[in-house]
RNA sequence: GCCCGGGUGGCGGAAUAGGUAGACGCGCAGGACUUAAAAUCCUGUUCCCUUUGCGGGAGUACGGGUUCGAUUCCCGUCCCAGGCACCA
């Protein structure tokens, strides 16, 4: 083929590398990793334009150009697939989501596979299959039983904190809690079932949750504070507004410290780091009571940051929600401030944005300012918020714009107490004082210090006379994890008849059919209207509540109260271990005998005596094991043959399969265990049997998980994507490690990447991950525009589709383009003349292999310049890979091009290599010329070429000569001239002499190989 | 208002340790090949003055500073994009 046709060339070889599995993956441990992964893309209906493959190309790039230096690159690509499109879609139309995102993931595949990028499709993933969120659910248990200690800083097991309460009660741990209980272990032990879940409830790292929600009625949701922008859905733009709702939340608050140092150790980019810092709003201060003069309640606390301003603290505010607000005014203020509390509280984020002057209500009560020991007024205004702090603020209006424009407004006193160091303030105050430099005044013992040890010393004035201490808050607020639609994850929770939350065990706990989307408009999800999934029988459940005060026997986890006083530590222990993780043949049978299927009930895992019976049957005393391999070595002979005497002591029966029977054939399996079950049944039916046994009531959690509950973790699945048994197996999470490089936009910075980095430290923390940062090195790749500098959008009619692109010039073409376009990181404007010159250059490199219309590649030894190109050419493009600067290697490309098409070389010594180097680029084109050279494996299994930096040396060097920092000429020397001798030539240089003007020499500077100054 | 980026030709952009500003590409102008077109190739292209050539001057948002030398470092101003926004 003397003439590059793209089209040809790409559908072959896209079609040869899906025939040779060339971009499949497995682990290596002879080779060094690399992970390369792109952000989990939404599959929407709309399809892909030119902007969406930008970071999808440069990673592909690094991931292709890692391979060839020897790496073992894991890039893999899968769907976000749950959200709110494919549901209004189906809220419109009837369709179900699944299909809608079906046939959307099928376009969006579709249009990736044009582009040639090296993904191992063997390993995606998808959040909506239930082989993937079976994980999501198994997830989320682990955070329900778990609680954050932290004097250890990290999350520990629920049974450890119970332990705690049952020995010493509340006191003595340090824990993320919603809020200060304390208790006695007596007082623990009196509890009924129901307040020890409540107290359980209240350090759960997943938890059920009260609190102010964004309530959009139009899309029937909760929503999240990031998925709200200016008081609308940032999807739609319906109307927000507040409203209480209990729902399950994440206490990802336990984690803002470690959330705020990590960032230390990944290398994002600032901005996204510092938006996270913002976000987490980390500000240290103190708490501080002021007492109430003739009042029931003792005291108001506070939360400062400027401790050392008490002095002039002349009022107090609380916000509009504080509790016990109406008991705590007196007789005649309290029908006023209930008045405004309300209208503040009923009043929309927007309307309470939007006010300028500053509102409130005087509560009639006093509080001591403990520094002054003077009374001051308490009062309530909406510009303190109920959920930051403690609700309640002491007002400094002399240094706080805030309080100053509120002391203004109601004519509260103005008294200042820090003024800058070498100056007076003026009085009366113009505006707060605000700085945090300064030294204090009017403030006893605190005058003349500056403001950061006035700080510490206040702090600790407080701590002494017990009003207080240091404090640390956080703006971010734990993260609500429900959502009340249908195409999302199901909890895996049932409730009892008292509403204590009970894991399923049993996952996934698969989406049930519903009749429809809509959502219910009382901020429930469409779920709980499909009675028949919702309203269960616990008893058919494997349940997991770790609490040992349940009251009905219910499954494995009573093991602890049910020991028999003969209790076999060492046995039961052996037991646990053997039984963490169901095999597959295990979770085959169970679909099988689950439910009462055979006409008897089964329990799974059941403690009997000091064993645990994979399957059993009480009523009929069967047990059913399953052994795999590892029950033919002698030590488990001796372990199985002592368990068997012992339960058929007890009057059970057993009976044995391998696991391998049950992988061949699990139905002839489950007819034989049905036979033995028939021979022990008494005669009634079990039909009648299963009548007669007492329903236990339970209702399903009908809410689902929120979009970022699957894309929190998925890039741990990637490494082991089929494991049934486990999330990902300890091997491949130990060999793949952290994303080396994660390739996406920056509008996830609050979501979706404070989230994941969440989750890897809580699996960190309960030892399934070795490290606690997702992501080492993040790159946000900029937006493409329009060519009319609009955003691209159907809106401007100024979309450009990538398939056309492809088609017209190929999807190398558009891949180096793309590229070629700007720094990754810049938004930039498409331009559609300016892929004609990489178009060009695509030809003009194809050329360089041909003489016409004949192959011309020979084999002669290539000249000291040629190969001065080929090498600065490699070291360029190395330079410019590692350090994510495609625009510039591009460039670097035409140059090498266009000096080697002057030079007429058509050398294989300098075309091979050239190729190796441009194969990342356009993978498709390399790949033919590579065939063509000869080569019958690919190109992208080659070696990456070294610089040998011999072909670089220059012996001469051509200097620009300024005068007075103007190049006025050039002159070459050696390499190795002396400077002095440089200065010599330079200053007897006409030109030189000439520029000079008679003017005495004052200096000259030679650096070498580099310039020369001189100055007059 | 606060925080973080960024301002270089007609356009996208380059200058990877403070050392020849404008690489590479687009666009534009002129030319070669051709009956013609396409394709390809060559030349020029920061601005201003001079213009036949040779030259000269200014110039990296603006104003200062450090330096032999600043797009690069420092201070101030303006503008643009992004983030946060009554968080005490």
């Amino acid at each position: 083929m003397s003439k590059y046709e793209f089209s040809e060339i790409e559908k072959k070889w896209q079609q040869k590398w899906v025939e040779t599995q060339l971009y499949k993956v497995e682990i290596d441990p002879a080779k060094p990793k690399f992970y390369a992964l792109d952000m989990f893309p939404y599959p929407s209906g709309a399809g892909l334009h030119v902007g969406h493959p930008l970071g999808y190309i440069a990673s592909d790039i690094v991931s292709r150009y890692k391979r060839l230096n020897g790496y073992n690159v894991l890039h893999p690509m899968g769907y976000d697939a749950f959200g709110l499109p494919a549901e209004q879609y189906a809220i419109q139309t009837g369709q179900h989501p699944a299909i809608t995102t079906e046939n959307n993931i099928a376009t969006f595949r579709r249009q990736l596979d044009t582009m040639g990028f090296s993904y191992d499709w063997s390993r995606e993933v998808r959040t909506c299959d239930p082989n993937y969120y079976k994980w999501t659910q198994w997830i989320f248990g682990l955070f329900f039983t778990h609680w954050y200690d932290k004097d250890s800083n990290k999350a520990r097991p629920i049974e450890e904190l119970i332990q705690h309460f049952e020995a010493v009660g509340s006191t003595g741990i340090s824990a993320a809690q919603s809020e200060e209980i304390l208790f006695d272990s007596n007082t623990w032990k009196q509890k009924n079932a129901v307040e020890k879940e409540a107290i359980l409830n209240n350090f759960r790292l997943a938890f059920i949750n009260e609190t102010t929600v964004n309530w959009c009625a139009e899309l029937g949701t909760v929503l999240a504070n990031e998925e709200v922008v200016n008081g609308v859905s940032e999807r739609g733009g319906h109307p927000v507004v507040r409203k209480k709702m209990k729902q399950w939340a994440l206490r990802i608050t336990a984690y803002a410290d470690r959330l705020i140092e990590g960032l230390n150790t990944i290398e994002w980019t600032d901005s996204i780091k510092e938006i996270q810092r913002n976000w987490i709003g980390r500000s240290e201060g103190a708490e501080i009571q002021f007492e109430i003069e003739n009042s029931e309640a003792a005291f108001i606390e506070v939360f400062t940051t400027r401790p050392d301003t008490i002095f002039g603290a002349t009022f107090m505010v609380l916000a509009p929600e504080y509790e016990g607000l109406a008991a705590l005014c007196s007789d005649e203020q309290r029908g006023a401030v209930i008045q405004y509390a309300d209208r503040a509280k009923n009043r929309s984020e927007i309307d309470r944005m939007s006010d300028t002057q500053k509102t409130g209500a005087f509560t009639g009560r006093y509080c001591v300012n403990p520094f002054t020991q003077k009374p001051i007024p308490v009062w309530v205004s909406d510009y303190v918020l109920a959920g930051y702090g403690t609700g309640a603020i002491m007002a400094v209006p002399a240094h706080d714009e805030r309080d100053f424009e509120f002391a203004n407004a109601f004519n509260l006193p103005i008294i200042p107490v820090i003024k800058p160091e070498n100056s007076e303030i003026e009085i009366p105050l113009k505006e707060a004082y605000a700085a945090k430099d300064g030294v204090c005044f009017n403030s006893g013992f605190l005058d003349g210090l500056v403001v950061k040890e006035a700080v510490k010393k206040a702090i600790e004035k407080v701590e002494t006379l017990a009003i207080g201490k240091r404090k640390i808050n956080y703006k971010l607020r734990d993260a609500g994890f429900g959502r009340q639609r249908y195409w999302g994850e199901p909890f895996p929770v049932i409730f009892d008849e008292n509403n204590i939350p009970n894991l399923v065990k049993d996952l996934p706990v698969e989406l049930p059919k519903v009749e429809s989307y809509k959502p219910t408009g009382n901020g429930e999800s469409p779920l709980a209207s499909v009675s028949e999934w919702v309203n269960v029988d616990l008893d058919d459940f494997t349940l997991f509540n770790p609490s040992p005060f349940m009251e009905r026997g219910r499954g494995e986890d009573n093991i602890l109260n049910e020991a028999p006083p003969e209790y076999d530590n060492k046995n039961l222990d052996y037991a646990k271990t053997m039984r963490q993780d169901p095999t597959a043949a295990e979770e085959k049978m169970w679909d099988l005998l689950r439910n009462n299927q055979l006409g008897v009930k089964f329990k799974r895992q059941q403690p009997i005596g000091n064993y645990i019976a994979d399957f059993a049957c009480l009523s009929i005393k069967l047990i059913v094991e399953f052994d795999g391999s590892v029950h033919s070595n002698e030590e488990s002979k001796i372990y199985d043959e002592t368990r068997k005497n012992y339960l058929e002591e007890l009057g059970y029966k057993i009976i044995r399969f391998w696991n391998s029977e049950v992988e061949k054939d699990a139905y002839n399996v489950r007819d034989r265990i049905l036979q033995v079950v028939q021979s022990l049944t008494p005669s009634p039916s079990p039909q009648v049997e299963r009548g007669a046994t007492p329903k236990t009531p339970g209702r399903r959690e009908t809410d689902t998980m929120p979009g970022w509950a699957g894309s929190s973790w998925y890039f741990l699945r990637y490494m082991d994507p089929n494991n049934e048994t486990e999330f990902a197996s300890k091997n491949a999470l130990d060999y793949w490690k952290q994303v080396d490089l994660y390739v996406g936009g920056s509008e996830h910075a609050t979501g979706h990447l404070l989230y994941s980095r969440f989750w890897t430290k809580f699996l960190h923390d309960l030892g399934y991950l070795n490290f606690d940062e997702p992501f080492k090195k993040l790159v946000n790749q900029g937006m493409i525009g329009g060519e009319d500098g609009q955003k691209m959008s159907k809106r401007w009619g100024n979309v450009v589709n990538p398939d056309d692109v492809c088609n017209n010039y190929g999807a190398d073409t558009l891949r180096l383009y793309e590229m070629f376009l700007g720094p990754l990181t810049d938004s930039k404007p498409w331009n559609t003349h300016g892929i004609e010159g990489v178009s060009r250059f695509l030809g003009k490199f194809w050329r360089l292999f041909y003489d016409g219309e004949t192959w011309a590649v020979n084999p002669e030894t290539p000249s000291a310049e040629e190969l001065k190109i080929l090498h600065k050419t490699i070291k360029k493009i190395t330079w410019d890979i590692d350090n994510m600067s495609f625009n510039t290697a591009v460039s670097a490309f035409m140059v090498a091009t266009n000096e080697l098409g002057q030079l007429k070389c058509k050398k294989r010594d300098i075309l091979e290599p050239l190729l190796v180097l441009l194969a990342p680029f356009a993978p498709h084109l390399t790949e033919e010329l590579w065939q063509n050279l000869g080569n019958t494996e690919s190109i992208h299994l080659a070696q990456w070429p070294a610089v040998d930096e011999k072909y670089l040396v220059e012996n001469s060097f051509l200097y620009p000569i300024s005068i007075n920092g103007k190049t006025r000429k050039q002159m070459e020397f050696a390499v190795d001239t002396e400077i002095a001798e440089i200065e010599k030539a330079v200053l007897a240089d006409e030109t030189v002499i000439k520029w000079m003007e008679g003017k005495p020499l004052k200096k000259i500077i030679v650096v070498k190989g580099r310039i020369v100054n001189v100055v007059v």
